[in-house]
DNA sequence: CGATCATTCAAGAGAGTTCTTGAATGTTAG
DNA sequence: CTAACATTCAAGAACTCTCTTGAATGATCG
């Protein structure tokens, strides 16, 4: 019995760190603010190498590495189609691996709180608005949605009902934004700065804006109504 | 308005970065099989720096550099006692993360179900039984329900009605576990190997073992009785 | 079938992580 | 106040990660 005693031992602490290894792998993956943004991306759907690429601001070769230390943890998972490789999210449970994540990052950690107020001054802008909230002000009518994402991304598929002007192009289209209702802004995801950029320049040109909570892939996820087609 | 939108495009990027970096940082807080296993000893209870270490099998400084990182991602919390620092978890999140990363690792990470089949021939021995499955069965009568742990452990909290045998005593003290009936074993956490073992040695001696689908952090969140107190 | 395109591979410089060792800090007990 | 104790800090060696560059692979198009 003793032989078989000092088998298990043995093998326990293996065993043990083998499996560690390959969650660790999973927690490394997530460990990087490059790859958290390309995952954020690949939310919205699927995506190429260099869209990717071009989106993150990383040359192809870099993306194309990131991508695959994502693969290797299961995070995500690439397609050749034609020419191509399509990457996309391996399944919803990469999603809630996410928002675990920024849930505990949002209670626990000062970095985010910190960053964020240091952007945005007034703790106002975090406030962000529900979906059934927003469904019904958009049922009485009360609410621009606005979304703040490239024309591209809106193009692809994008919350119904709402207009896209991207953040960039804010300032000068200004006047296409009703100033009798208040403006609901959304992007790609609920860490996403730029419904939060958005919120913070309306307010100080004296709209009432306020942040959905939650971008596309949440709204998606929740199943309500999505639609596609190209950007006014 | 120029300036203000030169200024959105930099003050985007930056506040994107040093947002996804904070989240980064608890992604690598959960890179490293070691402070996996020092989260799974805390999801038990709080527990001082040494007795971290030696249940991890590191040195004393090592641990306490272990845990920093776990506490700068906002995972841990360290709170003077005495002459000792206790650290728990910081919040019931953390085991919502630990649980994502879990579910996300079984379902895509071909490491971990290859890890496991290496140790474990038969695929059986991954069939769990449910929390709601094994209160029926031990007010039927009809299971030994085995705390695998080390003694300090289960004294220090276990499921009502366990019985504790370490795993390294289980060859030597087979007698005291009813041939008859069949035999549920636990440890600290789902992928908590101790109870892997216990089960494959079990079933090599011809009893009828499964494992529990969870471990006390699990059984004690789902508002189960919990009991303190010596082991036999 | 050769040209082109998208992606991956390979190698290397620079930065960050991990573990060890020994000293420093801060708290309690006598 | 001093000794003992638990933990943290600091520095350095070995290893891993990240990004860049340029070449290699593999698919499509003409």
């Amino acid at each position: 019995m003793n032989d078989r005693q000092a088998a298990i031992g043995s093998l326990r602490l293996s065993a043990k760190l083998d499996l560690f290894a390959a969650f660790a792998e999973i927690g490394r993956a997530l460990g990087n603010p490059h790859r958290l943004d390309l995952l954020e991306h690949l939310a919205q759907g699927e995506r190429s190498v260099e869209a990717l690429a071009t989106k993150g601001g990383l040359t192809v070769a870099n993306a194309s590495q990131h991508l695959q230390a994502l693969r290797r943890a299961g995070l995500v998972i690439g397609e050749r189609r034609g020419k191509q490789i399509v990457y996309r999210l391996a399944g919803s449970d990469v999603l809630d691996l996410t928002a675990a994540l920024r849930i505990v990052g949002e209670r626990h950690t000062d970095a985010v709180r910190t960053v964020i107020e240091d952007y945005f001054q007034s703790r106002d802008s975090l406030d962000a608005v529900e979906f059934a909230a927003l469904e019904q002000m958009m049922a009485d009518g009360l609410v621009t949605l606005l979304d703040v994402r490239p024309s591209d991304e809106f193009a692809d598929g994008h919350v119904a009902g709402a207009v896209n002007i991207p953040l960039a192009e804010l300032g000068s289209r200004l006047d296409q934004i009703s100033p009798d209702v208040q403006v609901v802004a959304y992007c790609r995801g609920p860490w996403c700065v730029l419904a939060f950029e958005a919120v913070a320049f309306l307010r100080e040109q004296g709209r009432e804006a306020r942040r959905l909570d939650g971008g596309l892939p949440e709204w998606r996820r929740a199943g309500l109504p999505v639609e596609a087609g190209s950007p006014r």
